[in-house]
DNA sequence: TCTATATCGATATATTAATATCGATATAGA
DNA sequence: TCTATATCGATATTAATATATCGATATAGA
């Protein structure tokens, strides 16, 4: 029973797109290895916490050297990219369904959007950047025959929880909320509620603060 | 100098959005008082937080009743409206740019987004919800004119720190920044970064887990 | 009026995350 | 070959956050 399981914390796994997106464009510009030191300074962060990050991850790196810029790329990868598949839909696709089945970061984060599902029937049909938006209606059908386990959720507040019904009996596992309300779902069903919100409280806290000491925290 | 200032930590500032849209809820559907454990209830956490979150911000309740509803609400509301004016700019309307103009889920937690500005001659004279689209040009003249100080910065990575050069001279403190690039700003700017991949992250290595062990942490 | 109880809020403790310290080591350069 | 040094990674410390304990109190009901 060597190595008790090493658990991450979720501020390490929050900041593995961040890592991942610095490693992979130095690694296209060539920097084949790279330490701690420079990854903070790159992010705007302490190479302590670099350091124990990547050893929680299980990247290993050389004294005086760094790390494998491609070697510490592959484990994260890895550690996104695990599953059987990445293949996702995308319930409700409105303004913010729209930009999120646009958007290409999230293939190489362990999703890849690979249809829409809307009831809106102006919307049915369509295509976005090749992705078909089918009826929602479809959604069991094609989630069973496809494999799929993992959607994202932009329905209206009001719709949300029906939605999730319907993923969860279409076999989905894993829902990507953006709606603000708290899903109920069986205990096997991960969900992650994403609330845009939140950031803006931060801001808008700092900035009364700002304004009324003239200081500013960082972060 | 009575009650040295109160100090909130960062998860109780995200926590306000949620605790504003439960409040502002229950209190259209007439509930006056609600106690901690109600609202523990209903987000799904655990009563001792809201207590701790709402001494902190300053909202006192009465034993045996808990807090009046209203009054809480106007609490958190103060909190994230206290500034001058809420008005902010969007820069960069593309497909998310878009769906966040169209949003009117921000307005009461202190940003009003009044205008978009772009560079896309396509895009630039539209209107999106009733909010027009300048061309980005025209930022540092009706920034000044309108004293906004707030803005939205929507482009690509590229473009972003030239946007955000640009903000920052047409008189912009905070700036709220949904591009995966960590911006250099002068010390009295406020940014907030906003990384979707980050929420993603957290549900994919949960699925990964769960997968492999049949187990899920909440949260 | 008096008593029982739900609930807050102050204080204490535990857990988690961030930061500091420092010895070990792989390489570069003498 | 040997030495100096940059860097990692293990351990220790500190700080931030979450959770537990429990006395105080306002109300409901006897
Ligand atoms: N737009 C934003 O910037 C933004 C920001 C934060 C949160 N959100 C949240 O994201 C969600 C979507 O927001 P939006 O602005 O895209 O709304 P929207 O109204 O533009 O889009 C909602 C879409 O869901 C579809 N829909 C409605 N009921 C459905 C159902 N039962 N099944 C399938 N599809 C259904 C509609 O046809 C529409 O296409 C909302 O819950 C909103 O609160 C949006
Ligand atoms: N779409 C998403 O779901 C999503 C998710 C996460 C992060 N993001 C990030 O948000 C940003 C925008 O993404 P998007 O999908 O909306 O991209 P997009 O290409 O659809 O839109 C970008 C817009 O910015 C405009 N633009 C380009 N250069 C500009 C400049 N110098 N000044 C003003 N406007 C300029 C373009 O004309 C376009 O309208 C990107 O940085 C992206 O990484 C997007």
């Amino acid at each position: 029973m060597t190595g008790g399981k090493r658990i991450m914390g979720l501020p390490s796994i929050r900041r593995m797109p961040m890592y991942y997106r610095l490693l992979a464009r130095e690694l296209e510009a060539g920097r084949t290895q790279i330490s701690s030191a420079y990854i903070a300074e790159a992010l705007g962060m302490e190479p302590i916490v670099v350091r124990k990050d990547f050893t929680l991850f299980g990247i290993i790196g050389k004294p005086k050297i760094g790390y494998e810029t491609e070697e510490a790329l592959q484990v994260i990868d890895s550690l996104m990219n695990s599953r059987d598949s990445n293949e996702a839909f995308l319930v409700g696709v409105g303004n913010l369904g729209q930009a999120l089945l646009s958007y290409r970061g999230f293939e190489h984060m362990g999703l890849d959007l690979i249809a829409g599902f809307d009831v809106d029937s102006d919307i049915v049909g369509r295509r976005i950047q090749g992705r078909e938006i089918f009826a929602l209606v479809e959604l069991p059908r094609l989630a069973k025959r496809l494999h799929v386990k993992t959607g994202i959720l932009c329905v209206p507040e009001e719709a949300a929880q029906d939605c999730a019904d319907a993923m969860v009996d279409a076999g989905i596992e894993g829902i990507w909320n953006f709606a603000p309300v708290r899903l109920q779902v069986p205990d096997y069903v991960v969900v992650q509620n994403e609330d845009l919100a939140e950031g803006l409280a931060i801001l808008i806290v700092k900035l009364n603060q700002s304004k009324r000491e003239g200081i500013q925290r960082t972060n």
